[in-house]
RNA sequence: GGGCAAGUGGCGGAAUGGUAUACGCGGUAGUCUCAAAAACUACUAGUCGCAAGGCUGUGAGGGUUCGACUCCCUCCUUGCCCACCA
């Protein structure tokens, strides 16, 4: 065997961080002047104590072929790693052995480290970040500073997802199907004093701004689904005999005359107050029930709605009429206000609701049998008095108008997104930099003082009472008002995990700047982002709230625009062998060590990008790997019999060309897959015509080959007796002349069904090409005793003749 | 219930209006070997045929076209995301 990878993958990437040749040059007047940029950002991993997974070799070598073929095109190319690591895994993690936080965190950013290295990639590791470094989090703080200070970060006492399990506070986003994202235990509801951040303030914004952007179209309407603007009107329902109101959501203005009830969530609190002392005992007992039951359990419960009455009534404002109010786990307590009209003829679940209590079910919308079922489409107007005989669409201008005028309402603008929940009552995160003065209320801790660091314990279990184990440190805890100089109190609740990983691709472009989170500069020549790739799971929660953060410093003058990411890709999840999730538990992960051990990084790189579309999820295939060796060994072969060779043959030259078109034109579009069997091709045509195959060609094939496998590349370029990296080389260019051959096989066919196929020579005419497909042996048969019809010419590919 | 993908050999997949199944895996036979592994060579969609060759074939059905895996319509199946959102 000519070629070991073992030995020579080492010597290689020591030659090339010792030529410093993946480092991104800063722009006057930090660095030399520099060029055009391209910033290529891979989502930075969490350093778990499980090591690398064989699904970051994958995203990380495409998008680290993509920066080495940039930088032989001349960019000036950013492409950095750095670590995600605060969080509730390493916390768990670091429980369960029995070592602190910060030492897990140490040794497994130590193996990440490692590993990635051992793959091969082209990072600028000079620009390493990690969001547990005070000097990185800092500015974490800081950012939350100014989201305190513009009025985008407030507290507020709040039901809340929480995990019995982990004692912990959850995200809606970390809430999975009623379950704790992490340990699967059902969520339930518990009303704490939480830290929000007012995302909502920026949801316009982020809907419209998406459509400059160059996302996959699944990405944006995920996004705009997540968001989940819907326009409609706000109607208030007088409270008989009361000063208050209902105010409820509705996008179906044109049904309020056959509302025959207003359900109420019962998280409401005007719930509470409209029971009547006779419906006093049955309707709170319902209330507290519902309320323990988490939202996982009211679905189970095979969607069966249930309510009861208030005893009170509300007045519908366009008809006067006396409507009772319910209360009914079917509403949603965060949408809308947590009131709905309920409108039994023309909403399936408002007729499911009715038809169990025997509530009045009123047609006003003309075009199905409410007998049957709700009729919920667009129609005709009925029993609506003066709005009779209008369509729907009209009717809902029209009511929304008159109530308008009669100050009864009007039109309002609802969102699913609801503000996000930014603390966390954990040890392992970033303190919040808020000081609690008995007499100056929340004071901002001053800027100076950043960051806050988190004090070093022996106990950072969850405490479960809700309090974060910050809580406990008295002498940390304790401290003097900024502001008053009294006693005051630090905030205990530390930041969720997504916190650091907002903004982490804005300190690449400067990671070491302690006055500032990034110099402008910089930032005005690094940003945007030029390629994010990442996976689809992020779509609406780092994607999403990274871009909201982003817009916010940009109103504050921080950053240079408005949007972070030009262009996002998202891969497809690698699976194990048995099309299963890898786990520990099913035990079939795939270690990417064992793999780099046995065959070499370059064989794991090639095969990630061979196994299947880069989009696409794709099993592994333990068997798949070996094929990939076969080809290396079968370059090397190549190599080792024809590098002797001088000059290649026109036909070898031609496949090259070929070769050469492929593989700059597929990688932007991240067809590896087909890339790398192109190659297979070359190199099986190669062997099959060593004579025919020369220095000249290898040198090139290396050069194309360089992104994919660069040990290889590199090697063997050495072995030609280049004085310079392979990677110090241009990207060479394909001859377009030369791809053209001389000689072409034209498709015969008759009724479009395939005949035969003639030699001919390139840019025949149609008539020459007729001639000749009907003095074809085979074809004769086919026309025999037929007239032709007509004749269809495709120049070069085929020629049709229809009888 | 809604949205978005996708259905092609034994398997991963290629071809996005013009040779269907490239490339790889697996399989079969052979070479080498005391033997096995590895490697190499040939074959490998189904079907009829001694062969030449024919016919069928890209989830099902229909349509557009000289020509459809590819475009359009209906349906089925699978996957992902969202979901009592008024």
């Amino acid at each position: 065997m000519s070629y070991n990878p073992k030995e020579t993958e080492e010597k290689w990437q020591k030659y090339w961080e010792e030529k410093r040749l993946y480092q991104a040059e800063d722009p006057v007047p930090y660095g030399k002047p520099a060029g055009p940029k391209k910033y290529i950002l891979v989502e930075f991993p969490y350093p778990s104590g499980d090591g690398l997974h064989v699904g970051h070799v994958r995203s990380y070598t495409a998008l680290d072929a993509i920066s080495r073929k940039k930088r032989m095109e001349g960019f000036n190319v950013l492409f950095p790693m750095g670590w995600d690591a605060f969080g509730l895994p390493t916390e768990n993690y670091a429980i369960k052995k029995g070592i602190h936080p910060s030492q897990a965190t140490e040794k497994n950013i130590f193996n990440f480290r490692r590993q990635l290295k051992s793959m091969g990639f082209s990072f600028d590791w000079s620009r390493e970040v990690n969001t547990t470094d005070p000097k990185y989090y800092k500015w974490t703080q800081w950012i939350f500073l100014k989201l305190f200070e513009k009025g985008l970060a407030y507290q507020s006492e709040m039901p809340i997802n929480w995990c019995p399990s982990c004692k912990i506070g959850l995200a809606n986003e970390e809430v999975v199907g009623g379950k704790c994202e992490r340990c699967g235990t059902p969520a339930e509801k518990k009303n704490l004093k939480q830290w929000m951040i007012k995302i909502t303030a920026y949801a316009d914004r982020l809907i419209e701004d998406l459509k400059e952007l160059d996302f996959p179209e699944k990405v944006k309407t995920q996004q705009i689904n997540w968001i989940g603007k819907s326009y409609g009107a706000e109607i208030d329902f007088k409270i008989e005999n009361s000063e208050d109101s209902i105010k409820v959501f509705t996008t179906r203005a044109d049904t309020l005359f056959g509302v025959t009830a207003v359900v109420l969530a019962p998280e409401s609190p005007l719930a509470e107050k409209l029971i009547t002392q006779e419906n006093k005992k049955k309707a709170e007992k319902y209330i507290e029930e519902a309320k323990r039951k988490s939202d996982f359990e009211r679905e189970e419960e095979e969607k069966e709605k249930t309510g009861v009455f208030t005893g009170s009534y509300c007045v519908n404002p366009v008809n006067g009429e006396k409507v009772p109010v319910w209360i009914g786990d079917y509403v949603v307590a965060s949408y809308g206000g947590g009131a709905v009209m309920m409108v039994p003829a023309h909403d399936y679940r408002d007729y499911d609701f009715a038809k169990k209590y025997g509530l009045g079910i009123r047609e006003v919308v003309s075009g199905g049998d409410i007998l049957e079922e709700a009729f919920v489409d667009y129609g005709v107007l009925k029993n609506s008095g003066r709005f009779d005989g209008l369509s729907s669409k009209e009717a809902i201008e029209k009511i929304t108008e008159w109530l308008q005028k009669k100050r009864l309402g009007g039109k309002k603008v609802h969102y699913k997104l609801r503000d996000w929940v930014f603390s966390r009552q954990h040890y392992w995160g970033e303190p919040i930099p808020i000081i609690h003065c008995q007499k100056c209320g929340m004071v901002p801790v001053p800027e100076k003082e950043l960051p806050i660091e988190l004090p070093y314990v022996e106990k950072y279990q969850p405490t479960g009472t809700g309090e974060s184990p910050l809580s406990v440190i008295e002498n940390w805890v304790k401290i003097k008002c900024p502001k008053c100089g009294g006693e005051a109190k630090r905030e205990t609740d530390t930041m969720p995990n997504w916190a650091g990983s907002n903004w982490y691709y804005m300190r690449y472009c400067d990671p070491e700047n302690d006055k500032e989170l990034a110099d402008k500069k910089k930032l005005e020549y690094w940003m945007p982002v030029d390629w994010y790739n990442g996976g689809m799971e992020h779509t609406t929660l780092h994607l999403l709230y990274s871009r909201f953060i982003y817009k916010f410093l940009f109103d504050i003058g921080v950053v240079p625009q408005s949007e972070p990411y030009k262009k996002r890709t998202s891969h497809g999840m690698v699976l194990a062998e048995d099309g299963r999730k890898m786990s520990k538990s099913f035990g079939n992960v795939i270690n990417p060590d064992t793999v780099v051990n046995e065959y070499g990084a370059d064989t794991l790189r090639l095969y990630e990008m061979f196994m299947g579309p880069f989009g696409q999820a794709i099993a592994w295939n333990t068997q798949g790997v070996r094929g990939i060796y076969r080809f290396i060994e079968k370059f090397a072969n190549l190599f080792e019999e024809t590098s002797k060779n001088k000059e290649s043959s026109e036909e070898i030259q031609r496949e090259l060309n070929k070769l050469n078109k492929k593989v700059t034109e597929d990688l932007e579009q991240m067809k590896f897959n087909t890339i790398i069997s192109s190659f297979m091709e070359f190199v099986n045509l190669g062997l099959d015509k060593k004579e025919e195959t020369g220095k000249d060609s290898l040198e090139r094939a290396l050069l194309l080959l360089s992104p994919f496998a660069p040990h290889l590349a590199e090697e063997f370029w050495q072995r030609l007796g280049k004085k310079s990296s392979i990677f110090e080389q241009k990207w060479p260019e394909f001859d377009p002349k030369m791809i053209q051959e001389k000689e072409i096989g034209l498709i015969v066919q008759v009724n479009g069904k395939m005949r035969d196929k003639i030699i001919v020579p390139f840019g025949i005419s149609e008539d020459e090409a007729k001639k000749l497909a009907i003095s074809s042996e085979k074809v004769k048969n086919w026309l025999e005793d037929k007239e032709i019809k007509k004749v269809i010419f495709v120049p070069d590919k085929l020629i049709n003749i229809v009888v």
